[in-house]
DNA sequence: ATAACGGATTAGAAAAACTAATCTGAACGA
DNA sequence: TCGTTCAGATTAGTTTTTCTAATCCGTTAT
């Protein structure tokens, strides 16, 4: 095909000069100088070898041939932001994916997702549930949910969640064992473990961090059951078989169904949170939007 | 007004790539390297925050955004494409303005116009005939003919017609004079002088140049009257009242009515001859070619 | 006269674009 | 299963373009 084009950052300047009819205020528009400008209509001018502006005293005026160009400049780069514009902001419909931990998916976002779906028929949302963080440059994913202290580098961030850690157990499993008034109770207690909990970032979600944080010296962290999963731990205490630590944005549903009883009110309130993350300016894509927005309305804390 | 648009030239890039589904092939159409490509679109997805490619292992293809896209851009680019080829092509009407010496324009142009304006009636040819050299940048003009040696700086040139220079005179004067076989007989003639013929470059239109050039050394050069334009030195040897150093250019069709005879067939062919000028570009203009073309066509050497 | 305006010009700084070289991962072929 | 090829990605450094700051110039308004 080889299309014979203009410079088009030149056809920019241009027209802007020609709506404005002033190169000043076209270069204000643009945010860069008057000379920058006058630069610009030059090079086109010089490329097309055709004068496009009179330049008289006081005033700028179209030459004929600027006269004839303009109209059919003007339309083609209105016809691009258009089209960019109808592509960031009317994509209310096909496929949107979401990387997000499996945990967090399960417990937390899968059982509230049919208020989004409800509310968005038309965005198709699929959801990854992984543990590795997504790399938006090379997966094939448009936005996740991270679990952090919200310092990644670029990418859009936005905290929807913030996160305590308690004791909980089954109400069927806190009849049948010593008052747990006093957290020192623990010691007759089977502590339920999640080994997935290993790099720094989640320790405060294991019983060695919360013990310390709480004061307690004389209960032996090591002790209990061991699941490679948080929601494997959680089905452990919901079945009554001893106290997890309980991350509040997981189980809310579970307390307030009665099914989980919180222990002591001695809360680890943690740094670490969950994030809405995406590229830096798919932030502004409609669904990316809607998705984040509908994150935070979900959120307690908002 | 502020519209919002991507960076252009990465919008040219991507265009490119959707067209060939290949950053190779679309490097080769627009003579960069596929890294080249491979940036700038990377650049666009970054501004617009959304993918536009899939990159397949041995494939490309654009995303469902991408798709939507791409129609939007290749129309658009289409567009200024289109609007640019008819600023140079169709401009066939309008006014166009030609920078002409003087004496040229009266002695051989104007007597020849009727056949362009003929050709091309909607073009609108203004003459501007003035002895000083234009400039393209600061005067309002679209083209010129100049008359030297071809060497001008950021113009395109156009030699169209050379010139040769002999002594002529009327047929009354030559009846009333010493027979004219020998160059020595000059002695006893009127010689009239076009005492605009100063600089170095137009030597070669004096008297005292060509008696030396053709080897006469007792022949006055200063005798005679002296005219300040050309037309006028003309108009005197029109009226028989002596001879003149004759441009063939300039005199051709009064040889051709016998109002003019020739002397001697020793000629000096100058190195100096008639060019058109434009701006660089300028000659991919319809009107402009077309003129240029013209020229060409009116001169006897093509 | 003189200030103000608006564009042009110049030289140099800053930013964008491009290239060359190399890497990657998948598919193809023997 | 190894090596080759293909197409895009990446990196670092160069080249080109673009932009700015400062100043100039001609005109107009006060």
């Amino acid at each position: 095909m080889a299309r014979k084009l203009p410079p088009l950052n030149a056809l920019r300047a241009f027209e802007a000069a020609a709506r404005h009819l002033s190169f000043t205020r076209a270069a204000d528009e643009l945010f860069v100088t008057q000379a920058a400008v006058s630069h610009q209509v030059k090079t086109l001018e010089e490329h097309l070898g055709i004068k496009l502006f009179r330049r008289l005293n006081r005033a700028l005026m179209l030459t004929d041939e600027g006269q004839k160009y303009f109209p059919d400049v003007r339309d083609a780069l209105d016809q691009l932001a258009q089209a960019t514009k109808s592509l960031h902001k009317s994509d209310t419909s096909g496929v949107m994916t979401l990387s997000v931990m499996p945990s967090f998916a399960s417990l937390w976002l899968v059982p509230r997702l049919q208020n989004f779906t409800t509310a968005y028929p038309d965005i198709d949302l699929r959801i990854s549930a992984d543990d590795k963080i997504v790399d938006f440059n090379q997966d094939d994913v448009d936005c996740a949910i991270r679990y952090g202290l919200g310092k990644w580098p670029n990418v859009y961030t936005q905290k929807f969640l913030s996160e305590a850690v308690f004791p909980v157990c089954s109400p069927l499993y806190l009849e049948k064992h010593p008052s747990l008034s006093d957290p020192e109770n623990l010691k007759g207690h089977v502590l339920l473990h999640d080994y997935a909990v290993i790099n720094e970032s989640e320790r405060h979600l294991s019983w060695k961090y919360w013990l310390a944080k709480a004061g307690i010296d004389d209960v032996d962290h090591t002790r209990g059951p061991k699941f490679s999963h948080t929601h494997m731990v959680m089905q452990s205490c919901l079945a009554g078989e001893g106290d997890a630590l309980g991350r509040s944005a997981m189980i809310q549903s579970e307390l307030d169904a009665g099914r989980l009883v919180r222990l002591y009110d001695h809360a680890i309130k943690s740094k670490v949170a969950y994030y809405f993350v995406c590229p830096p300016n798919a932030i502004e894509r409609f669904k990316i939007k809607a998705f984040c927005d509908w994150l935070l309305s979900e959120s307690p804390e908002t």
